[in-house]
DNA sequence: ACGCCAGGTATTTTT
DNA sequence: TACCTGGCGT
């Protein structure tokens, strides 16, 4: 195999040990994408494995997608076998296999985050418990923290101490039985089920141990205890293993993601082999200096040391700006520069911000500037109320048990049907002992309701049967555009959300294309098929069409890219770190924030310039912030511009300390 | 059933 | 300051 030969020494030992197991600690830019995908290739090639053998897991579906094509366009043969998906993807595949050993239906449906929160709302409520916004969100996250662990709600309760813990128990065992009895599952759901299925059917463990003889892990830092289970559980004893990650890129830890796992893979997997990629293709030295500099602070990690063979660079530059306004200006200044006497491109630049309201002024300097440009997350494509609403429809004719989306689009477009009668037809249900979307079927009997009403009840009903009948054999994107026609859709859009109507008829068009694309370049092209992926599909997998566009990001939505000219703004203590030194376990988070940085940086090519501003409006009072903690840290080329000249009352002690410090 | 207003609340979010 | 949600009035 020829390919390899342009691999470098360490690259290549990671792409060719089979006889052990592999940790691969690829530092930011080091071409670790390229060991996997050469590695999948060397096994096919030299060890004979078959695609169908080997399993390569990521964690987004850009990262996927990507690295499938680079194989296929290694292997140059059919690669249709060959599983390079996401964790839950991947874990979807295997439940729609055999979920039902676990007491499913396969046409369970998948709910997200706004779908969980309805749930938890619902349960609240028949708790007796006041469904408070910020407790719902609080209540989420603890749940999906105790089963990212592997905790059920019996050890949750008996774990539970304080009267919070003790609510979250009561809720977190509701919620699941509101779940199975939607034949639905959440998104760390798909995980845990997964690894249960494979710990409690040995033949299911047994059959994908067989299976995958090669398995590869990408973003091992990020993994969380099920994902780790899960590795281990089709791993274990196994020696065509890889795990690849970097511990200074672990950015998750507050989602629940283990750094440990990749720190104690030697003790994991004996006999391991350690490789270590040093050696940068991306950023020019004095920008791995920087980061070195920084990421040097942190105590718990694997020492790595960056290097690169472009010694030459600009250097890495600090400016302290009066305001955002002032930060988000002088950012559009440089960036017009680069487009017009540079002669560079606009979608050669990208700026990142700790949060996504830093992002506003920038909005405005740029479009005041005519500069174009994107923001990267944010508000989610698939997260719009018109795609959730035809979303809702696909999965409830899917799915017939799952109430949360029958709910969603009852009244959708309106017909009469409101919050009383769905109440009634609850409580009808309840009594009766029969799920809502039996209780459904039978509402003309239900003589509470009026005959105009339960006439209406019978007419949507025997819609959806009809359209159940219709679906079948149909492609997706014909469904979806009977559905909207059916549903006289683009005239409820019309009345509904008079202001913003054509923007949600355009999303509408780009979700069927979406359905369409999906059509022809997936093998099995059926509605429940599409509603699988889609699912599991984000944003950021759709709008990467970034052509001379300038990017805007949250640093958490920038791992995994580059760009030649990278802004990395609001530099302030408080704003990133965004943790005060009162908080509990200061100094651990202030290490995820420090490598939240390192990724920023690391994310530059060519030239990289931090900003910070001296007072910046948040929550529309004004906030005054030193500059970061992480500045000095770096230590940058300190720019001053004259119009940073401090004036007024903010000149306190600790910020002309602090700027003694920062100009000398 | 729908529209308007008040009040609460604002990290990061691969899936 | 600005958004979103839920409650209330029509």
């Amino acid at each position: 195999m020829d390919v390899i030969k342009d691999l470098n020494p360490e690259q290549l030992e990671a792409t060719t040990t089979m006889d052990r197991p592999v940790l691969v600690l690829a530092g930011a830019g080091s071409g670790k994408t390229r060991v996997i995908t050469y590695r999948i290739a060397y096994s096919i090639f030299e060890k004979f494995n078959h695609p169908g053998e080997i399993l390569a897991v990521t964690f987004t579906n850009k990262a996927a997608g990507e690295m499938k094509s680079r194989v296929s366009q290694l292997l140059q043969q059919d690669v249709s076998r060959l599983w390079i998906t996401t964790f839950h993807s991947a874990c979807v595949r295997i439940l729609r296999q055999y979920i039902d050993k676990l007491g499913y239906k396969k046409d369970f449906s998948i709910y997200d985050d706004t779908d969980q929160a309805g749930v938890i709302r619902e349960a609240l409520r028949s708790l007796g418990q006041d469904p408070k916004e910020n407790n719902i969100r609080g209540i989420s996250s603890r749940i999906s923290g105790a089963k990212s662990s592997l905790v059920s709600p019996l050890e949750f309760r008996r774990m539970a101490m304080s009267p919070l813990q003790k609510t979250v128990a009561d809720v977190y065992t509701l919620y699941e039985a509101i779940l199975k009895r939607n034949n639905a599952v959440d998104f760390d759901d798909l995980l845990t089920l997964a690894v249960k299925l494979l710990e409690e059917h040995k033949e299911v463990r047994d059959h994908y141990r067989e299976r995958f003889k090669h398995i590869l892990v990408d973003e091992y830092q990020d993994t969380n205890h099920v994902q780790y289970r899960m590795m281990q559980m089709l791993s274990m004893n196994k020696t065509m293993v890889c795990a690849v990650g970097d511990d200074d890129q672990s950015i998750y830890a507050w989602r629940g993601a283990d750094i440990q796992n990749i720190l104690n893979f030697e003790k994991d997997y004996p006999g391991v082999k350690i490789v270590k990629l040093e050696q940068n293709y991306r950023s020019t030295q004095p920008i791995l200096d920087a980061a070195n500099r920084l990421i040097h602070k942190n105590s718990q990690r694997n020492e790595k040391k960056l290097w690169t063979a472009k010694k030459e660079g600009q250097p890495v530059q600090f400016l302290l700006m009066e305001n955002e306004m002032e930060e988000a200006r002088w950012v559009g200044q440089q960036i017009y520069y680069w487009q017009n006497y540079a002669n560079r491109s606009y979608g050669e630049v990208a700026v990142f911000y700790r949060t996504h309201a830093q992002s506003r002024a920038f909005e405005d300097v740029f479009r005041g500037m005519r500069i174009p440009y994107r923001v990267v997350g944010g508000i989610k494509f698939y997260d719009r109320k018109e795609v959730k609403d035809l979303l809702a429809y696909l999965r409830a004719l899917a799915n017939p048990q799952d109430e949360v989306s029958l709910k969603r689009i009852i009244n959708i477009p309106t017909r009469g049907i409101g919050d009383k009668t769905l109440e009634k037809i609850q409580a009808y249900a309840a009594a009766k002992g029969i799920s809502f979307p039996a209780a459904l079927k039978e509402s003309n009997l239900l003589d509470s309701i009026s005959p105009k009403t339960r006439a209406k009840l019978i007419e949507f009903d025997s819609m959806m049967d009809q359209l159940r009948r219709d679906c079948q054999g149909m492609g997706i994107k014909d469904f979806l555009m009977q559905l909207i026609e059916r549903l006289n859709y683009f005239n409820y859009l019309e009345q509904s959300s008079p202001v913003d109507e054509e923007q949600r008829i355009r999303n509408v068009e780009e979700l069927v294309s979406a359905a369409a694309d999906f059509e022809n370049s997936s093998e099995d092209p059926s509605p429940s098929a599409y509603l699988n992926q889609v699912a599991l599909l984000t944003d950021v997998d759709i709008a990467n069409d970034a052509n001379g566009i300038v990017s805007l990001m949250s640093l958490h939505a920038a791992k995994g890219l580059e760009f030649p000219l990278v802004f990395l703004s609001g530099m302030e203590e408080n704003i990133f770190p965004s943790i005060k030194e009162s908080d509990e376990d200061y100094l651990t988070e202030l290490e995820e924030e420090r490598r939240l940085c390192y990724v920023g940086i690391t994310r530059a090519r060519e030239q990289l310039y931090l900003t910070a501003a001296q007072g910046r409006r948040m929550y529309g009072q004004m906030m005054f912030n030193q500059p970061s903690l992480f500045i000095e840290e770096i230590k940058p080329q300190m720019v001053n511009l004259r119009h940073t000249r401090n004036r007024g009352n903010y000149d306190d002690r600790n910020s002309r300390a602090r700027r003694k410090w920062i100009y000398g």
